[in-house]
DNA sequence: CTTGACCCTGGAATCGATTCCGGGGTTTAG
DNA sequence: CTAAACCCCGGAATCGATTCCAGGGTCAAG
């Protein structure tokens, strides 16, 4: 696969796979007789892992520690399967402050919805029709993820 | 409550409110009579759900939003109550990936226990038990979600 | 009185993640 | 052939969130 089908499969662009090559988070490609890279299959696995460490708030430092531990085979140092356990409660307690806070914006949201039914009186079930947002669901598995962070400019 | 109160209670800096409060996140509190803040309660509940917004993704400048259609009492505009859901579809669809990438993460977890426990062939037990890591649990509720931002200097 | 903790200000700097820049080569479809 | 899409490079710039800076005032304890 070239750098163009990797990135749009992974909802990223090129310049950030060249990123992450540059910051040991990817393995060098074998190249094309041309120049252009040849990544494997498992490179796209590689960026979809990166891509969810990162929205669970694993840096990029951390992640690339990880995954050369991971890669290795031999026995990973303390400090990485420390940093693996840590994250794991992390991501845990993190979830339930996820589910906590969206019911608090539930609440929120009905509340809109009450003020907005008041406000637009004999209209509460079209105005409400209207507000339904429409999603966009072109993209990669992981574009839900993407909301905090730039748009990549070659997949907008 | 003054400034340092508020920050503490909510892991935050200083630095931090008055970065909100410009930011327009924030009420301006009223002042003491030698100039400094006097938060009242609901300052810190303010900042704790900015704290919280953030670390499901929302932007300063989202919450920003959403903050000042909350306390308005008037009905919010479509906009801002169309984020709102979005944002929700957002944090379910977000909860759901973690969930997997936690997944993931336990099973190379074990993975790597396996290699350790063969490295350190007659000491698994031993290795494993050192390997717990001592959980840093001083600061606020909100601190195990702040592993991916930089630590407050005035806090750590 | 002294010192350290606490507080203030507005602008600048830092950091992490990503994108842009400037320049150039290759491929593909019409 | 042409033009657009694709690819390359390394360094610089951008953005969002936070922190630092430089300078100064206030408070409390020894």
């Amino acid at each position: 696969m070239r750098s163009g089908e990797v990135a749009r499969a992974a909802g990223v662009s090129t310049d950030t796979l060249r990123f992450y090559e540059r910051r040991g988070l990817l393995p060098r490609p074998k190249r094309l007789a041309n120049g252009y890279r040849a990544y494997g299959a498992q490179a796209l696995d590689r960026v979809l892992l990166i891509q969810r460490a990162l929205s669970v708030g694993f840096t990029l430092e951390e992640i690339a520690r990880f995954v050369k531990a991971r890669g290795r085979g031999s026995p990973p140092c303390r400090e990485v399967r420390a940093l693996a356990a840590r994250k794991l409660e992390e991501i845990q307690s993190r979830i339930q402050e996820m589910r906590a806070f969206q019911k608090t914006l539930e609440e929120t949201v009905e509340e809109f919805d009450a003020r907005l039914a008041a406000a637009g009186e004999g209209e509460p079930a079209r105005l409400l029709e209207s507000l339904r947002p429409t999603r966009n669901t072109s993209g990669s598995a992981l574009s839900a993820l993407a909301f905090n962070r730039r748009r990549s400019r070659e997949i907008s």
